[in-house]
DNA sequence: ATAAAGCGGTTTATAATATTAACCAAATGA
DNA sequence: TCATTTGGTTAATATTATAAACCGCTTTAT
C-alpha cells in the first residue's frame, strides 16, 4: 500500500529545487537561492546530494567576470520526480470526501 | 512560491499514518504496524508526535486480556493534513507537461 | 506450578539528515 | 589599499528517524 518514498526528493529544499528546475530548464545558484529562500550553505549540501545522485547537471561558468553555477534537470532526475509524485500519492487520499 | 511543509506531517511513517486514520476513522496499533510495515519502536515514537500535535487522539483499551491501543484522527489532524496537501501540492508541478 | 516464548508497547541509544556557522577566493567600492 | 560584498564550499552542530534493548503481562509447553 505505502511505497517508500525516495528520500533523496523526500525533503523540503530538495524537492523545491526540482521542482523548479522542472518548469525552468535551468537556474543558477542565486536565483535558486533566492527562489527556495535558502542559505547558500544548504543550497550547497542539497544540490550536491541531487547531482551525485545523478537527477540534476551542474555546470560551473561565468557571467562576466564573477562566477556562476548553472543547474539543469536530467532525465533520470525527472523520472525520478514523476516516480516520487505518483508513490506519493498513495499517501495523499487525494480524491477528496464529498463534504 | 514554496510555502513551507509542516515537518510533522513531511514523514514517511507519520504521513502514513495520517493516511490510514484519514481512511478508516479508527486503527489500533497492530493494524498501524502492520499497515506501515513499521517497527514497534518507531510507531510508537511517531504516534506520540502525531498525539503532542492533537493530530490524532490516543485511547488505551483492552481486547480480551490483552492491552490495545487505538488511534483516531482529529479535526485539527484532519485540517493540517489538508493543509498540508495543498501546500505539498505547491511543489509537485500536477500539470503534467504535454508530452 | 514453572519455565520459556510471544505480544503489545515504551524507552533509550544510534544512525542518518538537515541546517547553520565559519570560512575562502575573487571582485567591487570607498 | 583595505574593507565589503558576492558566490560559493567545508566543517561543525542540531534535529530527526530508526532500531535495539527492554518491560509487564499472557499464553503455551513441560
Amino acid at each position: 500500500m505505502f511505497k517508500p518514498l525516495d528520500p533523496l526528493l523526500h525533503s523540503e529544499l530538495r524537492l523545491a529545487i526540482m521542482s523548479i528546475l522542472l518548469s525552468v530548464e535551468e537556474a543558477d545558484f542565486v536565483y535558486l537561492r533566492e527562489q527556495t529562500k535558502s542559505t547558500s550553505g544548504n543550497l550547497s549540501v542539497q544540490i550536491d546530494k541531487l547531482r551525485e545522485a545523478g537527477y540534476i547537471e551542474v555546470e560551473r561558468g561565468f557571467a562576466g567576470k564573477r562566477t556562476r553555477t548553472v543547474c539543469k534537470i536530467t532525465a533520470h532526475g525527472i523520472s525520478a520526480f514523476e516516480k516520487y509524485v505518483e508513490t506519493l500519492k498513495g499517501y495523499l487520499n487525494l480524491n477528496k470526501p464529498e463534504k
